[in-house]
RNA sequence: GCAGAAGUGGUGGAAUUGGUAGACACGUUGGACUUAAAAUCCAAUGGGCAGUAAUGCCCGUGCGGGUUCAAGUCCCGCCUUCUGUACCA
């Protein structure tokens, strides 16, 4: 073997691992544990490109690194192989979703291999395994038998609230529930028949059945969650989403909206993802006040509209009152010569897709009631409008305008010709609202005035609670999350319905597993695939699924159509991990207690709001039923930046079959077309020929060159098929090897920064790895050559300059950096012929997590039994390294004298030498005793005073 | 609009967190080897000025100010680009 062949190596190493079982962690170790995951894929039809394996190469090296420390490190992968993307792609080509899962699955699988991660595949996961989605069914019902104590805040047993209401009734619960909850005595309770007790109690569970105003795709046929919309339109496919009303599953997440913000401050994440959830939250504090409705009719008279405000402090200065056009009370209050107006009003927002609505934003809408609401301090009268710049789904879907302060307020207030009155000192509103409320002082506004925003804040609060006209409020953005999906591919809920009212399968007969059908495609009105199920009714005698026909609503009872969203299963997949096999529980105590939460996270941006919030709610509430000791999944957590991939364009000139050359088609009148980057060289030459046959339409289409070559245009895009800038991570391995391959991606650029993939630079990351090969190989015919003389002092500096900076590199994630450091040490050893065991030895570790395999292969060479990975991590030695020495000026006199610590045994000495320093350093530094020198062998560097 | 991040050669990006800016790599140019190409190796490569030369000097980190012996880094004010989020009262 005369040079690096990376093939046979790789192939050799990654069935070595496979049949040992080298990566596969114990779940009882007298090691420290550390626990690295990767965010799991969803196993599309198309593949992984080089995009995908970044962040698995990142923590990759990561994990490695740490066995090498002595940690016992849990790695794992598996699949998230619920949810829309297989469903889709499982309607686009026809198949059932298992199969095309499975075989997506296996083409994962394979190229992940191929790239040498560590995996312990032996506790693989996949969220559509009925094995897996058994536990999924079985969360879902400790949720449902959960309910929330707000005075404790925490998650209690649904039976201890029921003895609460045998005792008691509701009224000394503090719980969060419906808000239409009817308060009852314990007496009441006791007298309510089963059927309503179960109503009741459902208000109160944390998974809940209820009407909701959710997000409708028809286009779909299913319901969203917020974060699966974007623009108004759905995330995946783009279709508009309307609000519509329906009887679904939701999780009661709005209970642990301050528990989910406080935890943010004990996890090492970066600043602008905990941002991205605290804006998801929302929280706002300020006030709930009571407007009452003034009316001949004592129907609607003092009729509370409850409105929520972040500015008390401007309450005088609220001149009307706007109300959502869904809001309750619009179709009570609306007086007889308004009736028309607001029907018409109400009818063509209804019709205005939430798109509609959001692009539309500068046009201010609104109608008049024709009613009037009493203001609680002034008990002046103050018109009720309504607008759709009122959102029925925040707050309580009503506001008190206050046209001064608010600009919204102020906009409409203009519009509609409505009085606004001025309570800021000294402040000009005729142009716009004065929303600043530091240092401004609230004039014209009874006993606020004069006040300053915080005092006049409180007291307007305390004024409103003395009076029972309002109260202090903290109110979130954050909504319950809708869970039910009008879908085939997913968990099914482990639910029948008696009564029309929801029961839980024993937990001991899950999972309920997921039924056939003939076609997977919802309906268009929104009737879920399971409909079309035969077999799927529940009978309770023989706890077991029976044919639909069977129903008798005696013993036999119809099971729940929806399925769970995408993210159910990914809510608490990093706990399976830990104990995948068990059967008896989704992990065993002892397993739980061993590695308890994820240490290092790694995985993209695009969760901040959904996965990752989901997660944490999940794991509080297993904290708090005391299945789990730990109350936050992810300990830090780090996001990869995206791999852009780079289109090539081709100028076509209008009308024509003709294409120019990139640098002559500025001059004409061209159509830009992307053509496959597989075709254009790393000088963005474009391999005509081979284009002519990629496609029929370039056959006989003519080029025009510039210098002898038809140059194409360049476009940094997502990677993606349709654009054909896809480069396959196996054409990389095949061609550099998987190592090459590793070490460019992180070569590439900071990890969390979006970056454009350009293999014409790999090139150098792969010599590197030649040279380093060759080093070691210089014996007969390349064959492998190290000795056992002493290594140079040389080569000892540069070897723990090495150590050094790859460790600091890696502890900061900064590994674009290491692969730096490694071929500068490589270029220095090979200046100086190095073949030295004493420094190979630890050079093949520390390259080891970076390029594995090429690191086994150098270590067996060194005669070692058994793999590298866990291999002691070398250690740093300070006295080879000169620079790191401090040294203690003398005295300094435009030359400098002083003493330093020289390395290893060497006493104190003096040496001299030049300080380094314009003019006006060197004056400063007269007379002053600078703290630390920074030295280089040789000449002094700088110092630091 | 709000929030977060960033702006450094032809390109990707370094810079011990206030101390020789441009490490390392790509690309380019020149050279060696070769009949030739590929591969490999060596050298040069921010801009400008002076010198036969080794070398020396000046300007340079989006723009304008400031602090400091010393600023890519800190402070103030702008500009630009990404990434979230948005009629949230």
């Amino acid at each position: 073997m005369s040079s690096y062949h990376f093939n046979a190596i790789e192939k050799k190493w990654q069935d070595y691992w496979a049949t040992e079982q080298s990566f596969k962690a114990s779940n009882n170790s007298e090691d420290p544990k550390y626990y690295v995951l990767d965010m799991f894929p969803y196993p599309s039809g198309a593949g992984l490109h080089v995009g995908h394996p970044l962040g698995y190469i990142a923590s990759d090296i990561y994990s490695r690194y740490k066995r090498h420390q002595g940690f016992n490190v849990l790695h794992p992968q598996g699949y998230d192989s619920f949810g829309l993307p297989a469903e889709q792609y499982a309607i686009q080509t026809g198949q059932h979703p298992a199969i095309t899962t499975k075989d997506n699955i296996a083409r994962y699988r394979e190229q992940l291999d191929k790239m040498g991660f560590s995996f312990d595949w032996s506790r693989e996961v996949r969220t559509s395994d009925p094995e897996y989605y058994r536990w999924t069914q079985w969360i879902f019902q400790q949720l449902y038998e959960s309910w929330y104590c707000e005075a404790h805040e925490q998650a209690y047993g649904i039976a201890e609230l029921v003895k609460v209401f045998e005792e008691e009734g509701n009224s000394g619960i503090n719980a969060r529930c419906e808000s239409e909850v009817v308060p009852f005595t314990a007496e009441t309770w006791n007298n309510y028949s089963d059927e309503r007790k179960q109503k009741v109690l459902l208000q109160y569970r944390l998974a809940y059945l209820a009407e909701t105003e959710v997000n409708w795709c028809p286009g779909l046929g299913t319901v969203l969650a917020n974060d699966e919309i974007v623009n108004g339109v759905s995330e995946r496919g783009g279709f508009p989403v309307i609000r519509k009303k329906m009887l679904q599953w939701s999780m009661r997440i709005s209970a642990y909206a301050e528990r989910l913000l406080q935890g943010l401050e004990t996890i090492d994440w970066t600043d602008s993802l905990k941002e991205s959830q605290r804006n998801w939250i929302g929280k706002s504090v300020g006030a709930s006040v009571i407007f009452k409705v003034i009316s001949e009719d004592v129907n609607i008279a003092d009729a509370p509209i409850e409105v929520f405000t972040t500015r008390p402090d401007t309450i005088f200065g609220a001149t009307f009152v706007t109300l959502a056009p869904e809001h309750d009370l619009v179709g009570k209050i609306t007086t007889h010569q308004q009736r028309k107006a607001v029907a018409e009003y109400i009818e063509a927002t209804a019709k205005r897709s939430e798109r509609d609505r959001m692009a539309d934003v500068k046009n201010i809408t609104g109608v008049f009631t024709g009613a009037y609401a009493k203001h609680p301090l002034t008990e002046e009268p103050v018109p009720i409008w309504i607008g759709d710049y009122v959102l029925s789904g925040y707050g309580t879907g009503a506001v008190m305008a206050v046209p001064c302060g608010d600009q919204r307020d102020w906009d409409f207030a203009r519009h509609f010709d409505i009085p606004i009155t001025n309570i800021f000192e000294g402040v000009d509103i005729s142009e716009e609202a004065h929303t600043d409320k530091e240092a401004t002082v609230i004039a014209n506004s009874d006993f606020v005035s004069g006040m300053p925003y915080k005092e006049a804040f409180n007291a307007v609060i305390e004024k409103l609670e003395a009076l029972g006209s309002g109260k202090r409020k903290v109110n979130y953005r954050l909504r319950d999350a809708v869970f039910s999906r009008q879908r085939y591919w997913g968990e099914p809920f482990p639910v029948y319905y008696v009564k029309r009212l929801p029961q839980m399968i024993p937990s001991e007969h899950l999972p309920l597993v997921l039924p056939e059908v003939e076609k997977y495609l919802p309906t268009e009105d929104g009737d879920p695939p399971l409909g079309r199920a035969d077999i799927w009714a529940w009978d309770t005698e023989n706890n077991t699924v029976v044919p639909n026909d069977k129903v008798d609503h005696m013993t036999v009872f119809p099971l729940e159509l929806n399925t769970m969203p995408g993210w159910a299963g990914s809510s608490w997949y990093f706990f399976r991990y830990m104990d995948a096999q068990n059967s008896g529980a989704f992990a065993s105590e002892e397993a739980l207690d061993y590695w308890k939460n994820v240490d290092l996270y790694i995985g993209g941006s695009e969760h901040a709001t959904g996965h990752l919030l989901y997660s944490r709610f999940w794991v509080k509430f297993l904290y708090d039923r005391g299945f789990i000791k730990v109350d936050e999944p992810f300990k830090k957590l780090i996001n990869q930046g995206m791999i852009l991939g780079t289109s090539a364009l081709v100028y076509r000139k209008k009308g024509t079959n003709t294409y120019l050359s990139a640098g002559l088609a500025k001059e004409a009148d061209t159509d830009a077309l992307r053509v496959d980057v597989n075709l254009v060289n790393a000088s963005d030459e474009l391999d005509v020929e081979a284009l002519k046959k990629w496609q029929p339409q370039f056959q006989d289409a003519e080029f025009v060159l510039e210098d002898g070559k038809y140059v194409v245009g360049r476009e940094v895009e997502k990677m993606s098929k349709r654009w054909f800038n896809v480069v396959n991570p196996d054409d990389i391995c095949e061609q550099y090897g998987a190592d090459t391959l590793r070490m460019y991606e992180m070569f590439l650029g900071p990890l969390e920064q979006a970056k454009p993939w350009n293999t014409a630079g790999i090139t150098g990351v792969h010599s590197f790895l030649k040279k380093l090969w060759k080093l070691y190989h210089s014996g007969p015919e390349g064959s492998f050559n190290a000795t056992d003389a002493e290594p140079t002092a040389e080569q000892l500096k540069t070897l723990h300059k090495t150590i050094k900076k790859v460790t600091e590199d890696i502890e900061a994630f900064s590994f674009n950096t290491s692969v730096s450091t490694f071929m500068i040490a490589v270029n220095e050893l090979t200046a100086s012929k190095c073949n030295s065991r004493a420094i190979l030895e630890p050079l093949v570790v520390l390259i080891s997590p970076y390029a594995p395999h090429i690191a086994e292969e150098l270590w067996e060479k060194l005669g070692h039994q058994g793999g590298v990975s866990k291999v002691k991590y070398p250690e740093f030695k300070p006295e080879y390294l000169v620079e790191s020495t401090k040294a203690y000026p003398i005295s300094f006199n435009g030359k400098m004298r002083f003493t330093m610590e020289l390395p290893m045994d060497m006493d104190k000495a003096e040496i001299e030498a030049t300080v380094l320093a314009d003019e006006k350093t060197q004056q400063y530094l007269e007379g002053r005793t600078p703290k630390r020198v920074i030295v280089v062998p040789g000449k002094i560097v700088n110092i630091v005073g």
